[in-house]
DNA sequence: TTCACTATTTGATATAGGTCAAAGGAAAGC
DNA sequence: GCTTTCCTTTGACCTATATCAAATAGTGAA
């Protein structure tokens, strides 16, 4: 889905309005595995992916990599406070395979929120949406079975279960390795 | 903190902007243990809490009521997807105090949203905000041991610990109470 | 003050999922 | 095609926290 289309579907802007914004947006090649951020970088751009799969994570103590969330096609990708606070960020941002992203700086961001009440309505409307889907992610990791926990995921990322690696998916989903791969080939937990 | 100086620390609305917003809100006493909205009711309005503490709470299929967020003083309060999206609730929302609550409609906020870009504004940030609370929670009740969650949630609303009850605390953090209970003795967990 | 009810604490036991270790598989470089 | 490296699966064992049950402490009504 084209970075046009995206937008149209969510806030009805006009073709003028359009042609700007996406006018500030740059268009990246990205290739497998290149992080676009690092940890304590401060996050200077929201991206969108036009193709390919990305993951912010972060480092445990130990050095165990843990994977925040995951950003597919035609989604926002950032590093949401390090980018909307400007401060350093607690993620890494990579991508998981080629990709072709559009990305915009802050500053250009903020010049079209100031200037059309749409962008504004729709970062106000991204910015619902996600909260929402933190949530359902809250609400599956806080009280729900590590089998459940793998459905809620195959509904909210459909795509990806074959495309990433299982230790990224794990340690989305709060469990190991082990355990994914247990619950994959079926039969150890007895709930559903 | 009034619902005016709220709005004006996090915007700059001129006067009589904020005069047409606030015009715009209802006053609502509302006592202890007063349900505002129950599972399966759509929301219908946003509850912007000036004294007291309110709760969302959902009840699990085994009938047990899970915490799912605190509303304190100077926060806004509302079943979100329920409100934003005018479907019903997944949430029960109550106060557990006797509050002072202003509450808006979903028709009027949207009228204010159209009329006053600032407001539209508004509306952005404070969903990136309510963002990135939720996530740090979700990295809480992810990856931390049942001592460490409690001392998150000692952060995050370190007001409220001796305000509401225990199992609302321990369902919040994903524990029992009694779990909770026994980290508040002190001893049973080795980690910080 | 006493009664009835609710909330909290404490103890004993069970278990989901973690940890550690090692063996297979798949895939990237040469 | 071979080799090296990484990814996934499997097994054995362990631990944090849940569950169940009961005792104790608080709180509001009359």
């Amino acid at each position: 889905m084209s970075l046009q289309d995206f937008l149209r579907n969510i806030v009805p802007f006009t073709s003028e309005e359009l042609t700007d914004i996406t006018a500030h947006f740059e268009r990246e090649i990205v290739s497998k595995n290149q992080t676009l951020v690092k940890e304590n970088q401060v996050c200077t751009k929201l991206f969108f992916v036009e193709k390919g799969v990305g993951r912010s994570y972060y480092l445990k103590e130990d050095g165990k990599e843990v994977t925040q969330w995951f950003f597919i096609e035609g989604k926002f990708m950032s590093s949401i406070e390090s980018f909307f606070q400007q401060t350093p960020s607690l993620y890494y941002l990579e991508m998981l395979e080629d990709s072709v992203l559009y990305s915009i700086t802050r500053e250009n961001l903020d010049l079209l929120f100031a200037r059309y009440h749409n962008m504004e309505k729709l970062g106000r409307l991204l910015s619902t949406e996600m909260l929402t889907r933190v949530v359902n992610k809250l609400n599956a990791v806080q009280f729900q079975t590590a089998k459940q926990r793998y459905d809620y995921m195959l509904t909210e990322f459909p795509s990806i279960s074959n495309r990433v690696p299982l230790g990224s998916i794990a340690s989305y989903l709060g469990m190991t390795q082990e355990t994914l791969s247990r619950i994959r080939r079926g039969g150890t937990s007895r709930n559903s």
